[in-house]
DNA sequence: CTGAAAGCGCTTACAG
DNA sequence: CTGAAAGCGCTTACAG
């Protein structure tokens, strides 16, 4: 590999100005400049990163710590940050976490110590709140509304996405709603508690809920529950798009049909949503812009320098597709 | 942020006695480890990763480089990557190139720019080669055969599972097979194509196929061409467990029932084959050893500090699932 | 506009 | 066993 004082030497230039020429970021004679150029393409130099950030204190690196990037709505948005991070020149470090506490601190532990620009954070872990209290760099959460210790906070319009998903059921003529509810530790889960549990109460029904996680297995206890407790529910709304799955399932093997005996709606809006059968009528949650925007949040304080606290929140849109069916 | 000097002076030594007592890399009295091991919990000090990198040259990182995350395949062994990985104290960078040659070009760039121990990649690109080839770190690949330039491969065994799951829906009844055949730039699915052509050839039937890419999109478009070409398929070997959604989709509009009409064996395995409804017959790679074994390939090179061709082959195996039905 | 020099925060020969 | 010093490869005040 060629270094900074080969090209310099080639130049017949002081490291100095190959820097400058390099980052642009000080006036360089033309006729040097040239000269800088013509040595780079000849050595095939290629700058060391490393170098930069340890004298910068910033690696331009981004870390996307989640619980699992097997659920494919956080591995949406993992791509959408992945994107928008390499088009403004970061890298992207997976941090599966497993909802272990002493991964999820190591994590944060490590991207400080590599000079990570910023987290961005999915976890519905109590534990991990001191460890990011004491982690200097911005943190994003999507999970939750920014409290003291994050930065900022993106998320869409939960309440709203519970209440017009039970509103659609409730114009579809169902009455016995049942809530597949996620873990109240993320303020998302609870507001679209809260907005299920108001369309209900406007429209004279019961809430009914069973408690479920995300992903597919849990999803799939979570459904077993739900019939096991409401053997008779009309409509039935999914904690997630992948647990709408393992309704699929057991509906199916109870030979009940969807939509014409239970009705379900998803929740997230994943590419896959659409390519069940039957397709999943689902509230859509903005996962390409939710994930832009938490990189968008984090470069600019990065510019800034100071962390600023932020709450985004973006609007849900309901998908009409074959789950459902108004009357 | 504490730095090594803050604990070095706390602890009345030198930095350099500190660098070891943390690293274990020489021996100190017992008297100084204990000073310095209580100085750096007082200071809290999180030793600088990059300033190690810069000296060591090397990051700890493995950059996993992939067409799309949103490839559930791609992404489960991506997660078996990041674990493997963290437990050795590596970090993963998140790599995905949308198959665009620049940005696979500008990923391998940058990873060797930033001391990156070496990449683990998937993508039927050709232009890549040169990049690859200029690229000093050790590469493993997991499409295709370890050729001159990558230093490893890891694979499963793509011959005998087009062939077994062939025969399987040979052995269902199956006389009319159509395979959705994948991208024949990677070595795999040619095997695949080679395993299917055998068993048919051994069993006196006329092999069938189209052409079809790996994930949601691609998958309905070889669906539909499959159906275009074949509506009298028997028996469908679909190109990935997603492009089997496709089919499912497909055969739904068309009111044929899977497996009475049409049967199906999927490829990889994935978790979601398991909660499809139908349950899904596949082909499934061992998905998480392929993941381990790749970094740990990674890991024997950086140790050796030499890069070793290998070409590492793992059995498959066929699910029984509620896709196929043998008679 | 340009270069010599210091500095980013570690690690490791080297000498003792 | 231990420390002073050099070095990893850049960037940027500083002086000219």
């Amino acid at each position: 590999m060629a270094h900074i004082s080969d090209v310099a030497r080639l130049a017949g230039v002081s490291s100095a100005t190959v820097s400058r020429v390099i980052n642009g970021t000080a006036k360089v004679s033309e006729e040097k400049a040239r000269r800088v150029r013509k040595a780079i393409a000849e050595t095939g130099f290629n700058p060391n990163e490393i170098a930069r950030s340890l004298y910068k204190k910033s690696s331009r690196m981004i870390g996307y710590i989640v619980p699992s990037i097997l659920n494919i709505f956080l591995s949406e948005i993992g791509r959408a940050i992945e994107d928008e991070a390499f088009r403004n020149g970061y890298k992207v470090i997976l941090c599966n976490t497993d909802q272990n506490p002493e991964k999820e601190a190591a994590y944060i532990k490590m991207l400080s110590s590599m000079n990570a620009d910023g987290i961005i954070i999915t976890a519905n872990n109590e534990h991990l709140d001191e460890e990011l209290e004491s982690c200097r760099l911005p943190i994003v959460v999507l999970d939750k509304s920014a409290g003291a210790r994050y930065s900022a906070s993106v998320q869409s319009d939960s309440y709203e996405g519970g209440k017009i998903a039970t509103e659609h059921l409730i114009r579809c003529g169902c009455r016995k709603i049942v809530l597949m509810r996620g873990p109240q530790q993320y303020s998302s889960s609870q507001q679209r508690f809260l907005g299920y549990v108001d369309a209900c109460n406007e429209h004279g029904i019961q809430p009914l809920f069973v408690e479920s996680g995300f992903d597919y297995r849990e999803g799939r206890d979570g459904a077993r529950e739900l019939f096991r407790r409401f053997p008779d529910a009309e409509g039935i709304l999914a904690v997630s798009d992948m647990a709408a799955l393992s309704l699929y399932r057991l509906l199916h093997e109870q030979g009940r049909s969807v939509p014409d005996d239970v009705m379900i709606v998803g929740y997230d809006g994943v590419e896959l949503s659409e390519l069940m059968t039957p397709a999943l009528t689902t509230v859509a949650q903005p996962i390409e812009a939710i994930g832009r925007r938490a990189v968008g949040l984090i470069l600019e304080q990065v510019e800034k320098g100071k962390i600023e606290q932020r709450e985004i929140i973006f609007p849900v849109t309901l998908k009409l597709r074959e789950t459902t069916k108004q009357i």
